[in-house]
DNA sequence: TAGAACCTATGAGTTACTCATAGGTCAAAG
DNA sequence: CTTTGACCTATGAGTAACTCATAGGTTCTA
């Protein structure tokens, strides 16, 4: 398989396939006749994984661990568990704390549609986001983390 | 006011308020004497409205728009209720999303639970990944959008 | 007068790709 | 037989919003 071939069977785009490759998560061998790349079912099965892993919210180095793992004949499976129940934790904060959003933001649309449809200067229009508690809605860490 | 005391009134880092200067949303003067940005109390609350609005969701570039708009005597209105609605679509549809996700993540959960402690191999865990269905969790949108 | 704590500018690092550049290869059509 | 067009190559830059590191200059305090 050429590359737009496997990125095809993988629903991705050939341009993944060589992000994916060069960052050696895929080991294809080369034709020597031009060079070109060429996968096989086994980079097919790795590249599917990886993506199924990735909507999961594993990292790419996640992903890489987990495979890595895999070559050397040991089970990752503590491994993904471990990862896997975090980011289940943090997935679960992520609604909480975007619902708290939703919620706000509703409440602050709400105001705005009482008020005059024209209004003169900003200072009004700010004021609403100015008076935003900070508080309330803290995402720093999140601003951080994955993603 | 200088750099660390501007970041410590709105509670952020210094090396964000220097960015926020190389990026202009602030535009403090200098002192003569040493070089030093000075601040006054109109960068505070801009830095302050910047802040607010960033957990919002707002992008950089729309509080850039905003503020202009409000330095330009322009009533932002229409424009940040605009973002501002489609903004709290785009939440609610992360929230739908992460509930799926998370209803997944736990049902995996629970068939790991009930597997047999020590798995001999990678191909068992890698078989549960796999399995994920591609269509139900896609998230493509969501891996490139804000944040 | 020394050291701590601040300031400056600039460039690189982060994540997971995506896009652009400049060129080489190959199958089919004219 | 050559010319498209679609594919391939490698590499580097761009994305968002910072954060961190470097190498220096300044100011306050003991």
């Amino acid at each position: 398989m050429k590359v737009k071939d496997i990125a095809t069977a993988a629903d991705v785009t050939p341009d993944t396939v060589r992000f994916y490759t060069r960052e050696g998560l895929l080991q294809p061998t080369r034709n020597p006749d031009n060079n070109y790349q060429q996968y096989d079912a086994e980079d097919l099965r790795r590249l599917r994984f990886a993506r199924k892993a990735r909507q999961l919210g594993f990292s790419l180095v996640e992903v890489r661990q987990i495979l890595d793992q895999a070559d050397e004949h040991h089970s990752p499976c503590p491994m993904v568990r471990d990862v896997f129940q975090k980011r289940l934790a943090a997935v679960e904060e992520e609604i909480a704390q975007l619902q708290q959003l939703r919620e706000r933001m509703i409440s602050a649309l709400s105001a705005w549609q009482d008020m005059p449809d024209g209004m003169p200067d900003g200072h009004n229009i700010c004021r609403l986001i100015e008076r935003w508690d900070e508080s309330a809605t803290d995402r720093h860490g999140k601003e951080l983390s994955h993603e």
